[in-house]
RNA sequence: GGCCCCGUGGCGCAACUGAAUAGCGCAUCAGAUUUCGGCUCUGAGGGUUACAGGUUUGAAUCCUGUCGGGGUCACCA
């Protein structure tokens, strides 16, 4: 049992044999260093029901604590605060029982009672994926996992952007330009050779703006009758009319998207349940729409478009139809959340999405909580900050875009290049040399990004890159492959039953912040924030290297501390990979 | 302008959601291996938590206002 269990359980006596008073909740601390003890339980918040005097309170529990509950060794009052000191042997009975639990901390998403919806990724397939899509995959990723670790089942997703003004756009300009081009003709990837296209459309549009507006055109004038861009508009209606070219070169086209993006993909280690295609989506939600219009939810205008009034709510009138009955955006979000829960068996969806579209789920949470869905409460919106570079918004016209797949190899160039320099990797082969160097640099990015909370933004220099050492990904690796070593070399039986023994305080801090892993998967969940997994992480292997440098662990005398030494570096190294594995993070058993 | 988010040592981040003298990394300086992997560890300097009020026994955290940064207010997605 929980220490904080028992000690709420005997403070609440207390008060009632002492003072003759209820108390509800005991809060409790982690004592600070600079005191003796090991747990602390605030007496101020106590003060609200026992009237008195904190320190003479504080010492009458304390007294009563030591009679009445063995595990108390002693105690100290300093203000308001009640320090306890914990017995050894309840930290070395815990840590028996913690060490024997395979994945502890993590649940069985066998015993899920509800299951969730992840959205990330969602891509249009018109660009290759950039820097900020890469925090996007991370974070959805993770949160899927962290969700799972914390015992729910997660069905993970994205919806893909595949048609559009914007697809069209990139299809006429390869027609012009791209004489038959093919990944396979050029070696490009599929979605970066589509993607130049789409730049190459945009500089043939300039190109006809500019012309125009010599000409006399006004600019914006210019803008709306630029040929290339009234053909694009011809395109887009052709292909929603099913004209068999246009949808054959849309599914040529997009099927180099995809297979790029896979490469991507696989190179992130991310991957989804199910995709949602717009081009299948698109047209649901006006249904909705109408429903609503019945119910009274929405009103329409006298030119016939559809909104609806959310001023009472603080927000504004939002547009749900257009005029000439097509839909908008929320139209299609609308339709798509509803065939989701339709589709699975959900009760709560998650969209990772940047924080310039806070408004909008705003907006359309309401909506559906309007329309009775009794769901629309456990809608969330993964929200998360810009990443910027040095000199502002990453711009793809100005070049400053950072590409996905040209970090990832950069990331993995830099391991390798420290990896040769510092590595212990004799017997590796090459392949898996490779495979090493792709864990360093991964864990290395997919550290930096997800150690920060979602929500703020994050200034990404790519001159300084991204560091290894510190609080970093390989950091903590290197602590897991250095402990993986000393299990290669402990030649007993580890799994022996642990003698009685004293610990040190490196030691019981080590097995307090094993403790404290189950709760901060929960609280990873519950907050949807990978930085939270990330920091008890680093905390946690903070802690096992000072405790590492102070103590023999295979080298012990002890025959009791040795194997105690070396079933704590064990469960260590296994918390590292369970919090690891919940952001994406692979690690190495040598680097 | 309305609404939303952010502001913590030079830089990058924490602070268990209101508790003790605000922690850590990078950088700087000084130390530590006849020992299990030095990508390590120990220590030092560096802060009025943007500013001003307020609530509270107690505020980086909650409330109000000001300043600064970003976002958003399309029959775009």
């Amino acid at each position: 049992m929980h220490i904080q269990n028992i000690l709420s359980t005997a403070v609440k006596q207390a008060a009632s044999t002492l003072f003759e008073k209820e108390i509800e909740t005991v809060e409790f601390q982690a004592t600070k260093k600079e005191f003796d003890g090991d747990i602390t339980i605030v007496v101020f918040a106590l003060l609200k029901v026992l009237r008195g005097n904190p320190e003479a309170i504080g010492t009458q529990i304390g007294n009563y604590l030591v009679e009445a509950v063995a595990e108390v060794e002693s105690f100290n009052v300093v203000k308001g605060f009640l320090n306890l000191s914990i017995a050894d042997r309840y930290y070395t009975e815990s840590f028996a029982a913690l060490f024997n639990t395979a994945d502890y901390g993590i649940c069985s998403p066998i015993v899920a009672e509800q299951a969730v919806m992840v959205e990330y990724s969602s891509p249009n397939t018109n660009k290759p994926l950039h820097l900020g899509h890469v925090r996007n995959n991370l974070l959805g990723f993770s949160v899927s996992k962290i969700l799972e670790a914390s015992g729910k089942k997660v069905y993970k997703t994205q919806i893909i952007n595949d048609r559009g003004i914007h697809i069209c756009k990139s299809m006429l300009a390869w027609q012009k330009f791209g004489q038959n081009e093919t990944p396979k003709s050029t070696g490009l990837k599929g979605d970066k050779l589509v993607g130049n296209y789409y730049v190459a459309f945009d500089k043939a549009y300039k190109e006809e703006i500019n012309k125009l507006v010599a000409a006399g055109t006004s600019e914006e004038e210019a803008k709306k009758q630029a040929p290339i861009l009234m053909e694009a508009q011809k395109m887009l209606l052709q292909w929603e009319a099913g004209k068999p070219e246009v949808v054959a070169l849309w599914k040529k086209m997009n099927q180099w998207v995809y297979d790029g993006f896979d490469t991507t993909y696989k190179a992130l280690g991310v991957n989804f349940d199910k995709n949602y295609f717009e081009s299948n989506t698109y047209l649901l939600g006006k249904d909705v729409v109408n429903n609503g219009l019945k119910k009274g939810v929405f009103y329409k205008k006298d030119d016939g478009s559809v909104w609806i009034d959310l001023t009472d709510e603080g927000l504004d009138e939002k547009i749900v139809l257009r005029s000439d009955g097509t839909s908008v955006y929320i139209t299609q979000d609308l339709g798509t959340a509803i065939e989701r829960f339709r589709d699975f068996d959900i009760d709560s969806l998650t969209y990772t999405v940047g924080n310039e579209q806070d408004y909008h789920f705003k907006v359309l949470f309401l909506i559906l909580k309007k329309l009775g869905f009794s769901w629309a409460d456990n809608m969330h919106h993964l929200s998360y900050g810009m990443v910027d570079l040095p000199s502002g918004k990453m711009k793809s016209r100005e070049g400053t875009v950072v590409d996905a797949d040209e970090l990832i190899a950069e990331m993995v160039q830099t391991a390798k290049e420290l990896s040769q320099e510092l590595g212990k990797l004799e017997g590796y082969n090459d392949s898996e040399k490779e495979a090493l160097y792709q864990t360093i640099g991964l864990g290395a990015l997919k550290y930096y990004i997800l150690k920060v909370d979602p929500k703020k933004r994050i200034l990404f220099d790519p001159k300084e890159s991204i560091d290894f050492n510190g609080n970093t990904g390989p950091f903590i690796q290197y602590t897991y492959a250095r402990i993986q070593s000393i299990l290669r070399k402990a030649d007993f039986d580890i799994a022996k039953p642990i003698a009685e023994i004293t610990l040190s305080n490196k030691e019981k801090n080590l097995i307090k912040q094993l403790q404290i892993f189950p709760e901060t998967v929960q609280l990873a969940a519950k907050n949807q924030s990978p930085a939270i997994i990330a920091n008890y992480t680093y905390d946690l292997v903070k802690d096992y290297n000072s405790f590492y440098q102070s103590s023999y662990i295979l080298g012990c005398e002890d025959e009791g501390l040795k194997i105690f030494r070396t079933q704590l570096s064990k469960k260590v190294g296994e918390i590292i990979k369970s919090g690891f594995n919940t952001l994406g993070i692979h690690v190495p058993e040598r680097m």
